[in-house]
RNA sequence: GAGCCGCUAGCUCAGCCAGGUAGAGCAUCGGACUUUUAAUCCGGUGGUCGCAGGUUCGAUUCCUGCGCGGCUCACCA
């Protein structure tokens, strides 16, 4: 028999001698009527004295995390959502409820009736009257002092992450907050929040290799889409001037501390709008975000600090591969120098790329991790944006930015094409350039152009990758650390 | 996919370099204890050292392969 075994063994002995004793280790109901926030925030500036006074019996649920047990009095911690609480029990003043505890174990849920006061070491605590056993526990929970640390296991079992350690549960509590701030700033501007399809014929609005599923009945071939972009320009072309939708998007892609199969996009379009307006909103939005989180526009990131406090810097592509990645106008005019160049960095190049994707092949290279305070980079090589307008100054390229901070891409927006003639064009020699693909077949959304040729308005359109900028506002390494339940290996069980 | 690092009790970690089949703290079990808070004191239980091979009289330790994880790179408009 191993230690766990044992454990689990003795929990389990413990668990029918409660049985025994006519008590139901998991009873339906236990009427709650105060959380541990409640009692400190009631209660938390009160003397002795006053608490004294106290007349008011509260009721309070939670898992039971540590006992100190004094022979006829105990203390222990109680943990609920909203925290942990200290609460002493004595054999004079419970009775039979301080028996019970002996019964118990960490872990255990319990319910609590009785009233605050001051320890003599001040702290405040809850004086049982009442204990009951809420629901058992049958595995350890990991030791109170350096608790969970092992990120397989924080990851893999993310409840005993969750028990363990305040820090992960607070990291989630503000990716929810950001997420509902973002919500409501969209939802104060007349944007309808919509749901399209994650299930589609042809996965397109993006190049990332899809998920591939499959539906019995109808005897089709789905992907899981890689981004929702060509539905919501659809509902533009319906007549929703301004959609959003904040959703997983799938890429068969590999896994890092940036990437995860599936994440979270935020999608906005906005007839009406170019890009520049939609670099003033994104300001607008990400700021509004930053000061409802910590309050100000300052945050520090793996040590960074980073200034969120608009405006933030305008630079196009050329001039950043000038000024931030070096280079003179002579190289970055010859397709040739700069192919050594990228092979020089174990950059694959297949000698077809144009000059504007070996642009954005340099800038990946030198620029992008350099551009620590939030920086929107504009005007993108038509090659590498076929769903971007033409920028009328200059046809090669399009209205576009993205947006980096801390060296990462967190935001890419530009003004929608809507001329349906070019659309096509521009499918038509991206299936071109993928010919041969298997994991990736080329084919063109036919019905997309048709919604095209309707007439979309002029509209501008922004995706944000919410769980990088989750990410640098929660200070995360990794964004395994903003996703609940992160996709890993299934583990290997003992024998199986 | 490649390189580097890690995997020892429920948890957190020593031990491995210089091979002799394992230790600590916490948790847990038994005992003492009515204001502790990493409670304290006394005594116990608990491990196929990630898995499989190889070398060796003998492997947690050395070698090889595999698994899982982490980081970096690659891939990813």
């Amino acid at each position: 028999m191993n230690g766990l075994d044992t454990l689990s063994k003795q929990r389990l002995e413990k668990l029918e001698a409660v049985k025994q004793e006519g008590i139901d280790p998991y009873p339906n109901t236990f009427p709650v009527n105060a959380t541990v926030r409640d009692i400190r925030k009631q209660f938390g500036e009160m003397t002795p004295e006053q608490l004294e006074n106290v007349t008011d019996r509260f009721v309070l649920a939670g898992r039971l995390m540590s006992i100190r047990d004094f022979g006829k009095a105990a203390f222990f911690h109680i943990q609920d959502r909203t925290g942990r609480l200290q609460a002493f029990i004595q054999k004079k003043t419970a009775g039979d409820g301080f028996s019970y505890l002996k019964k118990l174990d960490i872990g255990d849920f319990v319910g609590i009736k009785g009233k605050p006061f001051r320890t003599k070491t001040n702290e405040l605590t809850v004086l049982v009257e009442d204990l009951q056993l809420l629901s058992k526990s049958l595995q350890p929970l990991p030791e109170k002092w350096h608790g969970l640390t092992d990120v397989e296991t924080r990851y893999r079992q993310r409840y005993l992450d969750l028990i363990m350690n305040p820090v992960t549960r607070s990291v989630f509590e503000k990716r929810s907050a950001i997420i509902q701030t973002i919500r409501n700033f969209l939802l104060a501007r007349d944007f309808l929040e919509v749901e399209t399809p994650m299930m589609q014929p042809v996965a397109g609005g993006a190049s990332a290799r899809p998920f591939k599923t499959h539906h019995n009945a109808l005897g089709l071939d789905l992907y899981l889409r890689i981004a929702p972009e060509l539905y919501l320009k659809r509902l533009v072309i319906g007549g929703m001037e301004r959609v959003f939708e904040i959703n997983r998007n799938f890429r068969n892609e590999g896994i890092s501390t940036q990437h995860n199969p599936e994440f979270t996009m935020l999608e906005f379009y906005q007839a009406y709008a170019t890009y520049e307006d939609l670099m003033t909103l994104t300001e607008e939005m990400i700021g509004h975000v930053v000061q409802a989180l910590v309050g100000g526009f300052a945050v520090e990131y793996q040590g960074q600090k980073v200034d969120f406090t608009p405006p933030w810097r305008r630079m196009t592509l050329r001039e950043s591969l000038r000024t931030v990645g070096g280079f003179d106008d002579e190289f970055l005019r010859d397709p040739a120098k700069i192919r050594d160049f990228l092979e020089a960095r174990e950059v694959q190049v297949n000698g077809k790329e144009g000059l504007g994707k070996l642009h954005t092949g340099i800038f990946e290279v030198e620029v992008e991790s350099k551009l620590i305070q939030p920086t929107f980079i504009i005007n993108y090589p038509l090659e590498v944006s076929p769903l971007s307008r033409r920028r009328s100054e200059d046809p090669t390229e399009v209205e576009r930015f993205e947006l980096f901070i801390v060296g990462r891409e967190i935001a890419n927006a530009f003004s929608e094409l809507n001329d349906p003639v070019d659309q096509r064009e521009r499918f038509l020699r991206q299936l071109e350039e993928r010919k041969g693909d298997e994991e990736n077949p080329p084919e063109l959304d036919e019905d997309y152009v048709r919604a095209l040729e309707y007439g979309m308005p002029p509209t501008g359109g922004e995706g944000i990758g919410i769980d990088r900028l989750v990410m640098i506002l929660t200070d995360c390494p990794s964004i395994r650390d903003v996703i609940l339940f992160p996709l890993l290996r299934p583990e290997k069980r003992g024998s199986e």
